[in-house]
DNA sequence: GCGCTTCGTCGAAGCGCTTCGATGGATCCG
DNA sequence: CGGATCCATCGAAGCGCTTCGACGAAGCGC
């Protein structure tokens, strides 16, 4: 079977011991020795069995993020975060897990962090009031959040800046010459459950438009691409005369598309569209370029794992961070046009 | 700290061991043992410390799915098979994690198989000739494949029956009096590489037209909606007499339907159309009920797991499963139109 | 050149569990 | 009613690693 840490000891002639100091460096070895310690490991292709570590250190070296799987169309931007976790994890020579839990029962979550498999946990889509966070914080491991809480406290969180996001992007607009813009949200449902990121983008939007004398037309919209179309048909029945819209909203972004196309109207020459908070990657899905404001996924992943790792070394928690989209700008903005 | 099981041995007054017997049912314990001992974990919160059960047993109790985090635009597809394969784990007292792995680079599977933190692994969008089965296999653990290899040989797969399915689909548009029947099939890349429910699917579609002594029309497209509207855009220019259209990319998917109804073709009284391979959830997205062959998501993982289990507990692996997609007929698919 | 620290190494004691062999009492059968 | 059998339980030996204390050999200052 696979090699021990006795097998590289005996290979290299020293004792145990000194081959798990080599491996750490919480002790120092004589050059020649780690030269012998490291063929004798490579020959015999050793690697540490982690549940003996883990059992013996009183540390995993794993951290997991809870990945929902229920109930998610579009993986790009849950992926986008996945992956900058994952980068960090392995820098700090940790391995990261996904846990795939349902986002309404945290039933398996106990499971999984009662057992003590990882040491801590990255919430993804965190609520207003997570039931979660006791869950993992119960069960002894830190806890990390993408999103955060109604008062997250000295909790660890990662949050996008959807007020400045929508900002950003009306003032985009307005510089190039707009007034009339609407802004289609995420589903009335969330918004009226107050969840966060709705909220807030819904609260950017109306005071970058107050600021400017603007008057403010947000949509609620269900997350789908038939529901994107009705939200546009709605919006040019209602008020003929707009000429930009923004979307917070990844699936109805596709009905938006097809939406203004039937209503005759050329994007960007008759209507401007902005995407917000919308993955690279499904970006690349619109019919043309889009332009679009990117989350910072990566980062928001990369971020979460650090501030993980700063609690477990006994560090206080990192102030939360508010992170800003970076805007894109392809080619379904432009001038607004003249009446 | 948590509660070890020596402590819940020491409140029920029995020894260690006997704790460990109850919980695993391994020898028999007195009906009044075991109640006391039951009472004394409930009283103590007691968990099983996973790595020290792993150290100790030999067996981690964990099975981990590949998870392809990079390049994938829609999730809910990936995620029916996870949530099946999570199912089936739970229901043997396994625990499933996900692996956040590139699918072409097979290195950081090496490191999170290497150090044994689960018992097998199911491979997920397995390519012909897959290097990661080799990881996991020299790694010693268990493999499962979705999809399968040029020769699967005997190794546990589970993959979708894509001739059936392509046979499905041009069966129910023969049967509503269609003739003219094009086939949107994933990418030329794809199709070049010999990549398996590509190619199956291609040869599912030829011989079921041939049979009924109708012209195949197959057409490459990218997974991307853009693709999509501009392969349809393609055929009506080349074909406009086309009365059904068979799609398998769910993402152009998104784009056939606009370039449908800029081409002035009502769905389904000009055109019907029908998608393979799409979930449920996918299928909700498109902008009316679509007549759509579901994948067997959740029963592939299941599968793939179970085949793991028994494989684990030294049975034979179970033949590979060559699974059926199944019909909805909803409404995007009507009769032909007379001429 | 004497005590000091520092370096490099070793042995041994666990980490919390599973599992094997042993033990002692109850049950069974001829 | 004595030996065989079964049931319920216990103690102890690890699983493969980390880490602590110990120890000889250098290297240091004065």
């Amino acid at each position: 079977m696979a090699a021990t840490m006795q097998d590289v000891a005996d290979l290299a002639q020293v004792s145990l011991s000194t081959v798990s100091y080599a491996l750490s460096g919480k002790r120092p070895v004589g050059a020649e020795t780690r030269v012998r310690i490291e063929s004798a490991m490579a020959e015999l292709g050793f690697r540490r069995h982690a549940a003996a570590r883990a059992l013996a250190s009183r540390r995993t070296h794993v951290l997991a993020v809870a990945y929902p799987v229920y109930g998610v169309a579009l993986g790009a931007t849950l992926n986008e975060i996945v992956a900058g976790a994952a980068a960090a994890a392995r820098a700090a020579e940790y391995e990261l897990v996904l846990w795939p839990v349902s986002s309404v029962e945290p039933e398996m979550l106990h499971e999984l962090a009662g057992q003590r498999t990882a040491d801590g946990v990255v919430l993804m889509e965190v609520a207003l009031d997570d039931p979660r966070i006791a869950v993992v914080e119960t069960a002894g491991l830190a806890c990390a959040l993408i999103g955060r809480t109604e008062d997250p406290g000295d909790h660890v969180w990662v949050d996008i800046d959807f007020e400045d996001a929508l900002e950003q992007s009306v003032a985009h607009l307005v510089e190039l010459g707009h007034r009339d813009i609407a802004f289609i949200n995420r589903s009335q449902a969330s918004l009226d459950a107050g969840y966060g990121p709705v909220v807030r983008a819904q609260r950017g939007y109306e005071r970058a438009m107050a600021a400017r004398g603007l008057r403010p037309l947000a949509v609620p919209c269900d997350v789908t691409p038939p529901a994107g179309r009705r939200a546009v048909q709605r919006l040019l029945a209602d008020v003929p005369d707009i000429t930009g819209v923004i979307v917070m909203n990844e699936l109805a972004l596709f009905g938006v598309a097809g939406a203004l196309r039937e209503a005759g109207r050329s994007v960007p020459r008759d209507v401007s569209v902005i995407a917000v908070a919308v993955a690279h990657e499904i970006s690349e899905m619109y019919e043309r370029p889009l332009t679009y404001l990117a989350p910072p996924g990566p980062e928001q992943g990369a971020r979460a794992i650090r501030g993980l790792l700063e609690v477990l070394d006994g560090h206080p928690a990192p102030a939360g961070a508010n992170l800003p989209c970076v805007l894109h700008v392809r080619e379904t903005t432009g001038p607004a046009p003249r009446h």
